[in-house]
DNA sequence: CTTGGATGATAGTAACACTATCTTTGCAAA
DNA sequence: TTTGCAAAGATAGTGTTACTATCATCCAAG
């Protein structure tokens, strides 16, 4: 028995098996040229691209590499994806959307705000856990991606035509979503947005500087990530 | 006459002259194979990359294009620089070596910190005056690219390994002399380092986001500046 | 049985990221 | 004045990247 559940949330429909739950996410089609979800070539290139991105570097990975490493040849991969920028944008708006769905399981039901938007900078600052509900991602690996590569999916010169395109709608969905927590919050504060996306971003920065450049941190030699949802809940509470 | 002063912030000088001031800013050998500075070709491709860096996008640059630009040729340009990242980390790194030397002026002789950190974040915020006294550099192009392509220079695979040749030092430099000035308004916080290079990274992105992906911040149509400075003082002063 | 869409195999091109070498120029010490 | 030497110019070449094109094969639906 399939059930297909339509959320609040854009673009995210949940397949409901028996035994078993698979989370399936709808992504905008001008990302790809032919979806990868589609086939056993597309899922190995997601799960390969993921892995060679991880261990390469944004820079250094190439479809070259990628294919030999799948088994395949650079033409099968281009059939997928234009290129290798905007294989980048597909996974990080595959990930805003796969946190926003998180974000929004993980505090249903929770009726304080506070207590809400403190569950969410967990869920920003925090490794996440493979939850094995999607079965060609490893979330924690494309977590770390995220963190390293994320922000050059859209510090580009083509970021405006990217926009009009979409292809970002996950990440403002995911930041319109959280503004509207801290709105909750404290309904006359004045920057919902902009905290949104600043705590968004520093989740992910703050971790950065702590495993590589720790001197822009505060954060101990034992790489806590409590201490970066300490910091951050500090940021967001203590004013508002 | 000539009287070379030296400032408690690091590696930097003021030459004076009788009628003109002019500053140099000493940077990290290991930025150049050799020293742009002290030659015309060096200074014109500084000059030049500023211009091209902001035209094309960073990943659009090429030492071909510069070259024809500036008119010589690629192997000229290799002589300076071992590649385009080592000169993105290089006009990072003067970028935040200058941007250290104005916050230190700006702020001199202001006594109440408060006061104080409101004039550095008005500087980090605000789009900078071309102040004319550094001939081959365009401060205020030079601004817009490390708001696009600033990070770039540190997110990457080689981050560990350029940190350990201190080639971020201006960057932290700045970002201790800044968490110091948070620590002068409230001693007892306890991130100010991380507070200091979350608006540091703040005062760029919510400008990135301000002028191209509008939906992530709370800055209206007329795209001004200045709310970006309230926000950042609402950010950092409700709290402390 | 055939037909079309996905894939595989192979080739090719322009640009990019360098490295090498040889010549010329300009200036400065001997 | 000559010699020397470093910076810059000129030219060439190599391996890789980022694609595009073409043709053959395979497999499943009609």
């Amino acid at each position: 028995m399939i059930v297909t559940l339509s959320l609040q949330i854009a673009k995210l429909s949940v397949m409901l098996f028996t035994m078993d739950i698979q989370l399936k996410i709808n992504m905008n089609e001008k990302l790809f040229l032919r979806d990868p979800e589609q086939s056993e070539l597309g899922k190995k290139i997601i799960l390969h691209s993921i892995q060679l991105i991880h261990s390469n570097g944004f820079e250094a990975f190439t479809f070259k590499k990628l294919a030999i490493d799948i088994g395949t040849t650079e033409a099968g991969i281009y059939r997928y994806f234009e290129n290798k920028h905007r294989l980048l944008i597909y996974l990080t708006a595959w990930y805003w959307s796969w946190l926003e769905y998180q974000v929004t399981f993980q505090t249903n039901n929770i009726k304080d705000p506070t207590v809400k938007l403190k569950q969410v900078i967990k869920l920003l600052a925090t490794t996440v856990e493979n939850d094995h509900s999607t079965l060609y991602v490893d979330e924690s690996i494309l977590h770390q991606i995220i963190i390293t590569e994320g922000t050059k999916a859209y510090l580009t010169k083509r970021v405006s035509e990217d926009n009009k395109d979409h292809l970002f709608k996950p990440y403002k969905d995911l930041c319109a979503l959280i503004g509207n927590m801290i709105l909750e919050c404290n309904p006359d504060y004045k920057y919902p947005k902009s905290l949104a996306s600043t705590i968004i971003e520093m989740a992910h920065f703050q971790n950065f500087f702590m495993n590589n450049l720790p001197s822009l941190t505060d954060f101990g030699q034992d790489k806590n990530e409590e201490e970066i949802v300490r910091f951050l809940e500090d940021l967001v509470f203590s004013s508002r």
